[in-house]
RNA sequence: GGAGAGGUCGCAUAGUGGUCUAGUGCGCCGCACUCGAAAUGCGGUGAGGUGUCACAGCCUCCGUGGGUUCGAAUCCCACCCUCUCCGCCA
């Protein structure tokens, strides 16, 4: 959500950032109703405090036994609340409808954004390593399909299309992900660790931007009107929704484990095959709130940590800086990291990095006290992947398979598998 | 799921239809007193909106949403949350 003063002084600026995200945002709809909506409250506030002078007079009349003076402003101030009425309700109708619409206008992409109408015009920043010699490289589909480590087939059955089963040495790289990446942020980061609900209510989905517009790519309990989360910024940005945070309290660094469900409504057909794109994945989440003239500089930061991941597994990947065209709804600057796949010969993206600037905070009522006293303002909020599972693990086993068909365990992750070495079953 | 209790200004409490424009205590801030401090006294102490060059002013907010009334923290309805007990259960 956009701050109402910026939507109504810088309209031309709002307007601007909008189109290059190419969304279409009911501006002048939100404009013209606003209008009318201050006049409406504007006199209806006039005559509430009429007719409240009135009403408190009448108490006043009756103690003092003016029976007749008080009947005659009991009168007056029935009639008063009656040329009310009609401007009582027009005003709820147009806050309602100016409620709606603001929850439909996008974010304002940075002026440091790229122009751009679609990922290709995404651009490449910065690149680490390089890309490993694919000699005895196969489709991470094929790999994990030797050595026993995914069922496609058996997931399908119990759950659908796009669901996995992970067993043996497959399930436990997964954990080992996990529990590596966790403590990474945790350790060397200084992350505080959240484990979160994975339903959650619809007005938490509203404060990070799912919804309205996106509720047909989210699961939905219908019985209990909840939804599965998408991604763990969802629970973890509402945390502290509608508080306002001391001042010593800011920033917030959180990182969170969980599983991530999202119905790919308009992706069907799409990266169908192996661990590309599934309906449910397991993902490590770092989510910052900030103080607002902090949150670029938390942004990098918070680029630095995803990276490490990475580097310290030892895979190529790419830096993406990501054009408005391409941007999604709420955030305001987005970095993606593409990690290499040499099996399926393509970069898959593993983090997307992003900072929302006050638009979730607004939507949210993040708080934050700049100092003892101070009037609460808004937070910055920021989140990035670090990073998501299924991606990696494919781009982990393209990337050290052996020639004998076992992959190499990278050093960083040892510990966690207990071994150095996944081997063909006998 | 059933029964009961409860949700009031940072915290604790009062308030059961009309000076409640929400009282009091604690905390916090300012001032006075003091060499300084404590104690004491006095004053202040939220959020959102509208409005204004800026003030002022005005409106709204006592879990949430409706309703009754000239007037609601207070009465009515629905819902949410917390606690206790019972039931069920990993």
């Amino acid at each position: 959500m956009l701050d109402r003063r910026i939507l109504r002084t810088e309209t031309d600026r709002v307007r601007a950032g909008i189109a290059r995200k190419n969304i279409d945002a009911p501006i002048d709809e939100w404009l013209s109703l606003d209008e009318e909506w201050r006049t409406v409250t504007t006199s209806l506030q006039e005559k509430e405090a009429e007719a409240n002078r009135f009403s408190q007079q009448i108490g006043a009349l009756f103690a003092q036994g003016k029976k007749e003076e008080a009947e005659a402003a009991r009168a007056s101030a029935a009639a008063m609340k009656d040329a009310m009425t009609s401007g009582t309700e027009r005003e709820r109708e147009l806050r309602e409808k100016l409620d709606a619409l603001e929850l439909q206008i996008p974010n304002v992409p940075h002026t440091s954004v790229p122009d751009g109408k679609s990922s290709d015009d995404n651009i490449e920043i910065s690149a680490w390593g390089e890309k490993p010699d694919a000699a005895f490289t196969k489709p991470h589909w094929d790999i994990a399909e030797e050595l026993g480590l995914l069922d496609f087939a058996r997931g399908a059955k119990i759950a659908g299309s796009g669901f996995i089963v992970f067993k043996g040495m497959g399930a436990k790289l997964q954990r080992a992900l996990i529990a590596y990446m966790l403590d990474k942020h945790i350790t060397d980061h200084g992350y505080t660790e959240i484990y979160p609900p994975y339903l959650v209510n619809r007005a938490s989905l509203i404060g990070t931007g799912q919804l309205p517009k996106f509720e047909l790519d989210q699961y939905l309990m219908e019985r209990d009107d909840l939804f599965l989360i998408a991604t763990a910024e969802i629970p973890v940005t509402n945390l502290h929704r509608d508080e306002v945070l001391d001042y010593f309290e800011v920033p917030k660094n959180y990182v969170a484990f969980s599983s991530c469900f999202r119905r790919e409504a308009g992706a069907a057909g799409k990266d169908t095959r192996g661990l590309l794109r599934v309906h449910q994945f397991d993902k490590v989440e770092m989510v910052k709130l900030v103080a607002p003239e902090t949150s670029y500089d938390e942004l990098e930061k918070l680029r630095a940590n995803a990276e490490a991941v990475l580097q310290e597994l030892g895979l190529h990947y790419r830096v993406v800086d990501i054009c408005a065209g391409d941007m999604s709804f709420s955030n305001a600057k987005q970095y993606d990291l593409e990690v290499w796949a040499p099996g399926v010969n393509q970069y898959l993206e593993v983090s997307s990095i992003s900072n929302f600037e006050d638009f979730q905070a607004r939507r949210a009522n993040i708080r934050y006290r700049p100092e003892p006293g101070a009037k609460p303002q808004f937070v910055h909020t920021l989140n990035a992947s670090g990073v998501a599972c299924p991606r990696l693990m494919a781009a982990l086993l393209e990337t050290y398979r052996q020639e004998d068909g076992s992959v190499a365990i990278p050093e960083k992750l040892q510990p966690y598998m207990g071994t150095d070495l996944i081997i063909p079953p006998q």
